[in-house]
DNA sequence: TTCGTTTTTGCAACCGGTTGCAAAAAGCTA
DNA sequence: TAGCTTTTTGCAACCGGTTGCAAAAACGAA
């Protein structure tokens, strides 16, 4: 049993009000009394009740962190930056692991029953509802990698995945190809839908080029792996975008399974530039969305929401760019 | 701002005593009452406060996830078991990021002033005086993937590491390599120290092999390829037992850069298999460590142990079992 | 219908803090 | 040292619930 404010107070010889001060940056004590106190405290190993005080100041400092792709290794980076980051502001995260999970009140009434101060969406492939049901709850809510509506009813932190889709079937332009496809994520996941967008817009600019299109069941290393062992089957492709990083890492796998080559064969742009892309035995080649910056703005912008809830949405949008690795052929001079 | 019990007493024309009843459950309410409650509350939106009743019952339903190793894949996997596994429970993840604290007091009175009911230290690389500090401070602590002391002083689940050293020796001797090497995480991790044990002393019963060892500064790929890299420049063994598979995949990166090809050149085998190592274009002969089996023992011991504060502290160990792929040569038949 | 039992309900105190307010102490000026 | 300000302190009420206890209500038996 932990030591309490008034067990404290008592061996210091002072008043409850007395001790809670001392713990409170900004209210008055004398340094005479904050010594007294403290020296008490330290005696005793008191350290203050956090949830207890929430119940007074209206504030846990808990944010609820909410997901849903666990299959996805882009998410141990998420996570990681999310939690040093919110921990660097003496925030908490509640992890929250909404695979299975389809509908958004459970979830708002799972966070609200901890008093969340406020909840980060960080999914691409969650609906927007979720999002909304927590600002409709009166909760500060920040949408990482979510979509960027042009009336945005909530904060969104993430990128233009229209635009990545031209920058990828670009880059597959650059490359010559005469047949291109594109091989997205889940269907019904708004970043499937607006790099859909940008990929087939930009390839009406060529009308000679043959344009595919297939999706994959999520992003994850199996989808993209069977899709493409699907497509494999028919007439293939010559170059490829795939809906991400892992996904483009199952296609590569089903690739060589066919005795095929990458990029002599087919190319391949994927998206996200996570961590393993980098490692020398995939060397992807990708286009590399800032996670660093999206998360770091989006915990900036949580904690600027909690000291004013009614904030004006915004949608802070992070350019991509296209890393070259050994996926696509070498770009001719 | 939420609904508070008081309003639903309000309009419902009953007590607060009454409310309170009709939500926790085992409280004799009658069930005329308890339709009228609930009929009020559901027009309210309530929903109870769960950090305001932890202060009277002394429960949150809080756990601490305590982990910090965020560049290992594996860990996802173990993310997604707890989150579910406990959230299936009734009980929420509060997850820390321990990369960088080497002061286990420092998260102690951090997870204490959150007052979580129990803390789960999910790493092979923590000291054990992690797992020490939050059992000192008497909050409930399983220590997962920890090492399981002869005298162990607080819950572990796990694997026999020392064993799993034996294995893969005995593994590498099928092949019949003559030079065989160890090539650990880091130095100070008890699975690494294990792991070290097992190998070497099932090596000693092979004197006419040549027995090399080094040891990467971490379980991740980067650590890995760059101490393979090393060793490559030198007189490589023929066969490798590496720390772990994120390991093992950065040690397969540095060998393909080098030209060289695997198994045919150098042999791998890895532990944990982790989903990727399972991927077509990883295939990596490994040691399966039972991670869900693990995680889930973990969670129930837990929740035992919310019950019974001071059960008697047990050591669960699991068993693992060699998985034959393609980083290895085929056992001669 | 009455009386003893059992169940249901409300009162009030409490959990561990915070905070507005007024009294007490300290500081300053003359 | 008196008189006025400013700072520090403690009191007491409150945050949103829970719970022991006793009163009230419902039940059952005679």
């Amino acid at each position: 049993m932990p030591v309490t404010l008034k067990e404290v107070a008592e061996r210091a010889g002072v008043s409850r009000s007395a001790v809670s001060r001392t713990f409170t940056d900004g209210a008055s004590v004398s340094e005479k009394m904050r010594t007294k106190v403290e020296k008490a405290a330290r005696e005793l190993g008191y350290s203050p009740n956090a949830l207890a005080s929430s119940l007074t100041t209206g504030r846990t400092k808990l944010i609820g962190l909410v997901s849903n792709n666990f299959h996805n290794p882009i998410f141990l980076e998420v996570f990681d930056l999310f939690t040093r980051g919110l921990q660097d502001r003496g925030l908490r995260p509640l992890l929250v692991n909404l695979t299975d999970e389809r509908d958004p009140e459970n979830s708002v009434r799972m966070l609200r029953q901890y008093s969340v101060d406020g909840v980060v969406v960080a999914s691409s492939t969650l609906p927007p509802e979720f999002a909304l049901a927590f600002r409709d709850a009166g909760v500060p809510v920040v949408h990482s990698f979510g979509r960027a509506s042009s009336s945005p009813k909530v904060h969104v932190v993430g990128i233009d995945n229209v635009e990545t889709g031209r920058m990828a079937a670009r880059a597959l332009m650059a490359r010559g190809y005469k047949h291109v496809a594109f091989l997205g994520g889940p269907r019904d996941a708004t970043s499937t839908q607006d790099r859909h967008k940008g990929f087939v817009e930009e390839m009406a600019l060529h009308p000679d080029v043959r344009l595919t299109e297939s999706f994959a069941k999520a992003y994850s290393h199996e989808a993209g792996r069977k899709e493409m062992l699907r497509l494999l089957d028919d007439q293939p492709a010559e170059g490829y975008f795939c809906g991400d990083d892992v996904l483009s890492i199952g296609v590569l796998s089903a690739i060589k399974d066919k005795g095929l080559s990458c990029p002599d064969d087919i190319g391949i742009i994927g998206l996200n530039d996570m961590e393993m892309s980098r490692w020398e035995n995939i060397d992807l080649t990708t286009i590399h969305q800032p996670i660093k910056q999206i998360v770091n703005s989006s915990i900036e912008l949580m904690v600027a929401m909690l000291d004013e809830p009614d904030r004006y949405p915004e949608a802070r949008i992070f350019p991509c760019s296209v890393v070259e690795r050994g996926t696509l052929p070498e770009l001719p001079a």
